[in-house]
DNA sequence: AGCACGCCGACT
DNA sequence: GTCGGCGTGCTC
């Protein structure tokens, strides 16, 4: 008799451990470490999945042990470097081993969903009291007017659907009486989506690339950075690399020659993109020339379309994965690199449980495989750009333009002399002459604002206090609806929370409130009084709420069917709009006061990312940075492109202040929705902390905290927070370990999350 | 996390 | 007398 140690997929870590089963005569054979199966579990024998981790003939001391009922698909099975890599996963975040193996491989590749069950949600465009409303046969008004629904059986499917968290399975539904047609109504009305089928997939057989020549001249500079690049790239050990090159340097050229190089050599490649859809030009580069062999993994995708992709590369049908952070997963057999571009951006961390940066597996992946990572950016993160100063890995530079482009002319305006008391003016004048200018020459501009909604907040003139959002510590924004600036309601940003404005203000009843702040729609309506007859596009997260939406905007501004492209940060993502020739930034310090310790690198990354949009070709662009603060050396450095400068200067700040690089941080969060439990969970937590690094004289701890969260309520839950500053390793790992499993003690339903090294404070 | 067992209140 | 609330404790 043989017997499997198993990893359950679904458990807790109060539950987190190996399991030993049985192994049936007729499993035998299939049965190793990395095998996923399904196993009974629990008094029910509920059926779970899981993975064998081992196999052995010695029976354990446990007795009553149950047989492994079954084995899933051969073909996902994990190898043992993928198992490591999620032993990996456990040990560096502190999740259950579960955890890590389900952010590895899609569900549906275990054949878990069937594949005939489609899912109906709501699509989020109606405030749950307005989908009561429409389900009780009442009706809303919408930006196009008033919708109601008369069908029985699509009220019933709002209400079940509401009742139910907001999704379910078609095949629920049509159980309960409703129709295929009522489904497809609610999906014209826009308050229901239903997940797609997936394409068929064609399976091929992989043949050795040979790059074709793609008609592309480099420049020496470009040269000189492949032929340092390449040896890494062939050397058969790990080792990495950073490529620094301001926009339009030529980044792109140099990682297509390294993956040319490296899948003619027979080695699989990773790289990884901040957010698909951000960049669906630089996606249809790569899928021109690499075609079929190309899998693209991204959040987009229905479950079958992520499993089939899944499997294309498990079966080595594809051997170049893009993808967004949980593509460093991807099944690539023989991996030889892996490309982090714009690796500083904060996408790469997750930020739900197993909480791990991308960059770091990626290191950890190209260790086990001797693969190489290469890291690229226009403004790299501190701490890349410190390993490379500290030579452990390879610095490489791009500082040219590519073709004759220039950078453009900045010029800091200072918006203090701008607004009148009380009187905040969006555009300021130097920057309005611009946009007039532009406009009657015929070529394009872009605005960025960081900042969406209407008016940023209300405020009551008696008591000075902001509505804010009863679910969370936060003011809620006043966001119109369409054309109708008075007929507006507010949107909290922190849990989508919509509500109409109240008559009288919530703290004092005082009926006088007032619009404070500006976001993009104020702005919208600014300019088409400064530019009457204008094609203005305003993008942000309200006005692109489909994947379609943003890049069929993105399509329109580059064939030049708008005149000024308006929009959040997804403004200033690398794309090339060659008709763009000025440049605006609108409250270019807003983010620069944020109390995180990473506020002023943030605002210099994005800063000189929508700077670079302007005159990418043989127009020399130009840029206007409207602020409140034009000596703030952050913006001036900007202005400069001066990455280097800011650099210095901030690596001096961080080693005097003692931030990362030069120390980590574990950020613990205690959350209960009784206020009570959270302050006494933190303070026990906070107690343990300390206890354990009085133990350890040796291990370098800064304590700080208990403190309530930036943004104390959330969705109901208060929130306590202890920072620590001190360095990961396998030793200190450990002991945050045995906190947090203590910490499933905490009193009442009070939670605990560890985050090591979090995107923001 | 599920799920069963268990020990107290309002219904046919 | 039963149905059912969710507290507590375990899962090979």
């Amino acid at each position: 008799m043989k017997y499997a140690g198993v990893r359950l997929l679904d458990l807790p870590s109060s539950a987190d451990r190996e399991y030993t089963y049985t192994v049936p005569d007729r499993a035998e054979e299939g049965m190793r470490p990395g095998r996923f199966v399904t196993v009974p579990f629990g008094r029910g024998d509920r059926k779970a999945t899981g993975i064998c981790v081992s196999v052995s003939d010695v029976p354990p001391a446990t007795r009553g042990l149950k047989p492994v009922s079954g084995l899933l698909d051969e073909r996902v099975s994990f190898d043992a470097k993928r198992l490591a890599v999620a032993e990996y996963l456990r040990s560096t975040t502190l999740c259950p081993f579960g955890d890590a193996v389900r952010a590895m491989i899609p569900s549906a590749a275990l054949g878990e969903t069937n594949g005939t069950i489609r899912i109906c949600s709501l699509t989020g465009r109606f405030s749950p009291d307005e989908l009561s409303a429409l389900s009780s046969g009442g009706s809303v008004r919408t930006e196009d007017g008033k919708i109601s629904i008369r069908s029985e059986g699509q009220r019933a499917a709002v209400a079940k659907l509401l009742a139910e968290g907001g999704k379910l399975p078609v095949s629920r539904l049509l159980a309960e009486g409703v129709t295929a047609e009522n489904l497809s109504a609610l999906r014209k009305k826009g308050i229901a989506e239903i997940s797609d089928e997936a394409s068929a997939v064609v399976f091929g057989k992989r043949e050795r690339f040979i790059p074709e020549d793609d008609g592309i001249t480099l420049n020496e500079e470009q040269r000189e950075a492949i032929d340092r690049l390449s040896p890494m790239l062939g050397s058969g050990r790990p080792c990495g690399a950073l490529l620094e090159g301001v926009t339009g340097s030529g980044k792109t050229v140099v990682m297509l020659r390294l993956i040319d190089r490296c899948l003619a050599a027979g080695r699989g490649v990773i790289l990884l993109i901040p957010e698909i859809s951000l960049t669906p030009q630089t996606l249809s580069i790569f899928c021109a020339r690499y075609k079929d062999r190309v899998a693209v993994l991204h959040s987009g995708l229905s479950g079958k379309e992520r499993a089939a992709a899944y499997l294309r590369i498990c079966e080595g049908d594809a051997d170049l994965v893009i993808g967004t952070r949980s593509a460093v997963f991807a099944p690539v057999a023989d991996l030889g690199m892996i490309i982090i571009d714009e690796e500083q951006e904060h996408t790469y961390k997750s930020d739900s449980s197993p909480r791990y940066h991308a960059r770091d597996v990626a290191g950890f992946r190209c260790a086990k495989e001797n693969a190489f990572m290469l890291l690229a950016s226009a403004t790299p993160s501190l701490e890349s750009r410190y390993r490379a100063a500290e030579g452990k890995i390879k610095l490489v530079r791009l500082n040219g333009r590519y073709g004759n482009s220039v950078l453009p002319r900045v010029t800091v305006a200072d918006m203090r002399l701008e607004s009148t008391a009380g009187n905040l003016t969006p555009i300021g004048s130097l920057l309005a002459g611009k946009l007039k200018e532009t406009y009657s020459r015929g070529e394009q501009s872009v605005l960025f604002l960081n900042r969406r909604g209407y008016n940023n907040y209300i405020s009551c003139a008696s008591c000075g206090e902001a509505v804010g959002c009863p679910q969370c510590s936060v003011s809620m924004t006043y966001h119109t609806k369409g054309k109708r600036y008075d007929e507006g309601f507010l949107v909290c940003h922190w849990c989508g929370r919509r509500m109409r404005v109240p008559e009288k203000c919530p703290s004092c009843a005082s009926p006088h409130l007032i619009r404070m702040g500006y976001g993009t729609q104020r702005v919208e309506e600014e300019l088409e009084k400064l530019l009457p007859g204008a094609r203005i596009m305003r993008m942000d997260t309200d006005s692109t709420r489909s994947r379609e939406a943003y890049s069929d905007m993105l399509g329109r501004f580059r064939r030049r069917e708008a005149d000024v492209l308006l929009g959040t940060q997804m403004v200033t993502k690398g794309h090339d709009f060659p008709g763009v020739t000025l440049v605006g930034v609108l409250l270019a310090d807003a983010s620069l006061y944020y109390d995180d310790y990473r506020a002023a690198e943030r605002t210099f990354a994005l800063l000189t990312q929508v700077i670079g949009r302007a005159g990418r070709r043989d127009t020399p662009g130009e840029a206007v940075i409207q602020t409140n603060n034009p000596d703030h050396e952050i913006i001036r450095l900007a202005g400069k492109q001066d990455y280097e400068a800011m650099y210095a200067k901030e690596i001096k700040l961080r080693h005097a202040l003692v931030f990362p690089p030069f120390c980590d941080i574990a950020l613990f969060t205690v959350s209960s929705e009784k206020e009570k439990s959270a302050v006494e969970g933190a303070a026990k937590l906070t107690e343990a902390i300390t206890a354990a690094a009085k133990e350890h004289p040796g291990l370098p701890f800064r304590i700080f905290g208990p403190f309530e969260a930036p943004v104390y309520l959330v969705g109901g839950r208060y929130r306590m927070r202890t920072v620590v500053k001190c360095v990961l390793n396998r030793e200190t790992r450990a002991i945050f370990a045995g906190i947090s499993e203590a910490g499933n003690g905490l009193p009442g339903d009070a939670q605990l999350s560890a985050d090591f090294n979090p995107a923001s404070l």
